[in-house]
Order: C-alpha cells, then sequence, then structure tokens
RNA sequence: GGCCCCUUCGUCUAGCGGUCAGGACACCGGCCUCUCACGCCGGUAACAGGGGUUCGAGUCCCCUAGGGGUCACCA
C-alpha cells in the first residue's frame, strides 16, 4: 500500500469510523452506574460497527488497585460485554502525556509553576471570599523570576476571555465562560500527568469519535476541549448521559444497596435482565421493555436519550429478572440450581437431572431470583425437613393425620409416582371423607416441605419421589402421634 | 454561593403543534386456584407554576420554582 493510499485511509478511517471508549477508574467495584454508562458505548458501538474500547483510568496511585482492576474485568465478563480493543491502562501509557505536556511546554500553552499547593489554596479562598470564582490566579503565567531549583507543576494556559463552546449530541450547544476556568494543573509536581490531561491525550491518541459519559463529566467538557484547542485537534462528539439517582433522588450510592454489577450477580440476577433495566433507564423504543441484547443492538440510538436523570427502581429489576427466569433455558437454571445446592453443602444428584428439571420449571413462576429460586427447592434436597412451627402447629394436627395417613396408603400403591396418580389418589380421599383438596393438601405440603409455600402439591410429591414422599408423610405422623 | 444540566402518573417512559395524554413496574379490585406464584380482566394516578408565540401548546420561547451535577497537584 502506497504511503498516499494509507494515508486517505488513516483520515477515511477518521472521519468515518465510530469508536468509543468506557474510561472506568479501578478505584472501586464496577457499580451499575458506570454499567449503564459502559452499556450505552457499546451498544452505540455495535449498532454502528465501531469499535468499543476499554481504558482503566488508573493513575491514582493511591487508590487504585489490582483487586478492583480485576473485579471490573471480571464484570464485564459476567455481562458478557467484549471489548474490541483494550483495557488500556493509563498507567502504562506516561510517555504519551509526557510527550503531548513537553509539546504544550513548548508551544507556550503550558507553563511551570512554583506556587505551593497552600499558595493556591490561599488565592482560591481569597476569591471565594470577594464572592469570585475560586481559581488558580496565574501569578507564574509569564514570570521570570522562577526559582530554577523549585519544584514545579505544570499548567495550561486558559485564555482569560471569551467562551469555551462545545456540542452535546443530547444538549446542543453547552458554552463556558473561559472566565470561569483556571488554569489547570495538566502535570503534577511529582511528574505524572492529571485526569482532565490524560482523558484528552487518550482520546486523541486512541482516535475517539464520540465521548459517552455520565453528565457528571459536563463540567469537565471544556477543560479537556481547551487541551484539544492547545494540541489543534479536533473534538470529538460529546453525549453527557442522565445519571442514575438512588429513590431519595441524591447520586445512587452504597447506602441505596445498589453498587457492585458483581453483587447483583451474587444476589441471582441474569446479566440479560440487568441490562436490559439499565439500558432502559434512559433510553427507550416505543413502548417496548424486554429486549434481547440483538434488538438493543438493532435499535440503539444517542437521539433516543433521555436527558433527565432516573431514579433506580429495584422493583423494576425485579420484576424483569424474573421475567428473564421465566423463560431461562431449563439446563442453564438446572446449573444455577445445582452450584447453590453446593454452596449451602447439599447434593444435587439426590435428584437426578430429569426431576430437576422439573423443579426449576415449577420453581421459575415462583422466583425473582435465581437465589429465590434456589431457596424454594432446598426442602427437595434436604434430609429432614425442618417444619416452621406455625404452619406445623396449625396443619399437623390429629384430625389432618388421620386423612394424610389414608393418603399414605393410597400413595404407597402407586406404582408410577406421577402427578396424575398421585391426584387420584388424593382424590379417592377426599370422595371417602368428603373433604376439600384444601383440608388435605395443605397439612401434606407442611408434612413434606416444611412450610405453607411450595409449587403444586401433586406436582412437588411426584418430584419429591414416592420413597422420601413417604418418609416425610411418616415423620410428621409421627409428630402428630407425640 | 458561581457555573452547567434537567423537569409527563409514586417510579421507568411514549409523545417530536391538533391524542379521550399511551405503555410498563408498583399499588388496588376481580377471575383462576390445594398454598405461593404465574396467567387473564379491570381500576386509581401525570404534562412543576407563570407569562408569551400560535387558530391551536405536554410539544416552541422567556421567567420563576424545584431537583441534580460540578467547582483539586481525585478520577
Amino acid at each position: 500500500m502506497s504511503n498516499l493510499r494509507s494515508l486517505l485511509k488513516d483520515k477515511f478511517l477518521m472521519n468515518t469510523d465510530i469508536r468509543v471508549r468506557f474510561a472506568p477508574s479501578n478505584t472501586g467495584h464496577l457499580h451499575i452506574g458506570g454499567a449503564r454508562t459502559a452499556l450505552f458505548n457499546w451498544f452505540f458501538a455495535k449498532h454502528h460497527e465501531g469499535t468499543a474500547i476499554l481504558r482503566v483510568e488508573d493513575t491514582d496511585r493511591q487508590r487504585s488497585t489490582e483487586e478492583f482492576y480485576d473485579a471490573i474485568l471480571e464484570a464485564f465478563d459476567w455481562l458478557g460485554l467484549e471489548w474490541d480493543e483494550g483495557p488500556y491502562r493509563q498507567s502504562q501509557r506516561m510517555d504519551l502525556y509526557q510527550e503531548a505536556a513537553n509539546k504544550l511546554l513548548s508551544s507556550g500553552n503550558a507553563y511551570r509553576c512554583t506556587c505551593t499547593p497552600d499558595e493556591v489554596n490561599e488565592m482560591r479562598e481569597r476569591a471565594r471570599a470577594e464572592g469570585k470564582t475560586p481559581k488558580y490566579d496565574g501569578t507564574c503565567r509569564d514570570r521570570y523570576d522562577k526559582d530554577p531549583a523549585a519544584p514545579f507543576c505544570l499548567r495550561l494556559r486558559v485564555p482569560d476571555e471569551g467562551e469555551t463552546i462545545f456540542n452535546d449530541i443530547l444538549s446542543g450547544n453547552i458554552s463556558f465562560e473561559n472566565s470561569q476556568l483556571d488554569d489547570m494543573v495538566i502535570v503534577r509536581t511529582d511528574g505524572t500527568p492529571t485526569y482532565n490531561f490524560c482523558v484528552a491525550i487518550d482520546d486523541i491518541d486512541m482516535q475517539i469519535s464520540h465521548v459517552i459519559r455520565g453528565n457528571d463529566h459536563l463540567s469537565n467538557t471544556p477543560k479537556q476541549v481547551l487541551v484539544y484547542r492547545a494540541l489543534n485537534e479536533p473534538t470529538p462528539k460529546f453525549a453527557h448521559i442522565s445519571m442514575i439517582l438512588g429513590p431519595d433522588k441524591k447520586r445512587l450510592s452504597k447506602r441505596h444497596g445498589a453498587d457492585s454489577v458483581l453483587e447483583y450477580k451474587e444476589r441471582g440476577f441474569l446479566p440479560e435482565a440487568l441490562i436490559n433495566y439499565l439500558v432502559r433507564l434512559g433510553w427507550s423504543h416505543g413502548d417496548q421493555e424486554i429486549f434481547t441484547k440483538e434488538e438493543i443492538i438493532e435499535n440503539f440510538s444517542l437521539e433516543n436519550l433521555n436527558r433527565s436523570a432516573a431514579i433506580f427502581n429495584p422493583e423494576k429489576l425485579l420484576w424483569l429478572n424474573q421475567e428473564y427466569i421465566k423463560s431461562a433455558d431449563s439446563g442453564f437454571l438446572v446449573e444455577s440450581l445445582d452450584s447453590g445446592l453446593k454452596d449451602r453443602g447439599l447434593s444435587p444428584d439426590q435428584l437426578n437431572h430429569r426431576t430437576r428439571m422439573g423443579i426449576v420449571d415449577e420453581l421459575r413462576t415462583r422466583s425473582s431470583t435465581l437465589v429465590d429460586m434456589i431457596e424454594g427447592a432446598l426442602f427437595f434436597f434436604e434430609d429432614e425437613v425442618e417444619w416452621d412451627e406455625k404452619a406445623a402447629s396449625k396443619f399437623l394436627t390429629p384430625q389432618s393425620s388421620r386423612l394424610m395417613l389414608k393418603l399414605r396408603n393410597e400413595l404407597s400403591e402407586i406404582d408410577t409416582f406421577t402427578s396424575k396418580h398421585i391426584k387420584s389418589a388424593f382424590h379417592r380421599v377426599m370422595d371417602e371423607e368428603a373433604v376439600k383438596l384444601g383440608k388435605l393438601a395443605q397439612p401434606v405440603r407442611v408434612a413434606i416441605t416444611g412450610g405453607t409455600i411450595s409449587p403444586g402439591i401433586f406436582e412437588t410429591l411426584s418430584l419429591l419421589g414416592r420413597d422420601r414422599s413417604l418418609h416425610r408423610l411418616d415423620a410428621a405422623l409421627g409428630r402428630v402421634n407425640q
């Protein structure tokens, strides 16, 4: 390929390729707000057949940890989001920032500042006291008497007047008075680059076409735009999406119980449900509530994003999760059940795979989460049921024990223990004793499950199997006769 | 406080000048029913307020109020 052609191709790619990045810092887990931002980036890229990039901003040496780095990747792995590029790490790109800083220094867009943090704070205090915007006053801008031996940081020279305007896809033109901005530090005294600087440099270097991020970054944007301008680089398109708020309309935090993505995994949510819920917070496609990943990719667009903040609603997430559980593959549910049982020290193999398929199929309409499902299935796998006292004293009575004994004998006669045959057995007892099903079913339910809640009694008995059913009935009868 | 963003049922939202303001979650009834669910049917509930523009504003403009965000040698 000739130089000219490769140049043209680069030009072409630069203008038409959609390249987005999600840039978390590894100072904490991937929380659901971050996940939603990641999702919007990812779906936008996929919709346009562009490139989704993961870039970890790990320049905070105090708070960044490898544990969080791994946890973030694990969260994406669980969500099933694969990144086309990355993870890049800012900590490994220091040369790039250094080079850019030198460029700005030699072009005069940046300068050395020897003011100490204390002095700068004083300036801010003073300005605040005078009712002005607290900012660095530019003391070192054009100073020639700086002590060459004094430690220094690098600041960006920001115009005193005029305004910095950029276009936001969601909000239109947004302008900031330059007088509101100060000469921000781009390289610290210790030589490390700062956030707003790295972001701009990376976005330039990675040829990011669209910056999609939370609108808590809106006021950072002019600072970054100024870096672009100083470097004579075209700015990407911006889309500042609304944030997720807690029920008290405050910024989502640990207090709201809605934190890390992996925690949702632990609580028994399906990644598809979480994705669906998060994407629908701020984005919609007509009246549709449930979307496959493919449907989101097909229909996603930034134009359909809502500008206002959304309040996180756990109930709706729960509903969606159940919807996904209701239509989940039985094999998958059995796997979840099995691992949940093992975690609780129970052996899934007590009942064969076919039976476990039956169990999850009975439980899927009764479970908002996989944890609910597992807990609802425990009685099938425990050796002895522990009767709930309240339920037992109400239903395991001498009156009901007579019925249960009859039923026990009927059940022991059945050769294939299917729900159909079990049902017949129940009816024989009901007819003989002239009682309604409820009179018999509820005591039996307590006897074999320990409580008053379970799938249909015929199905439950059938799934439990004859031997174990009879054993539990006997145990319950024993209790009554004590 | 300065600056910036936002404002349709309790919540998520549809609406892109003319709609009985639609859907979903939640809630409340009813049906189904062996418990719990599921399912089905029905119901309550919103354009923050005030000015304009227009024959006509949830939709366009302005003001007010409220909410949020942000003001570091953190990210």
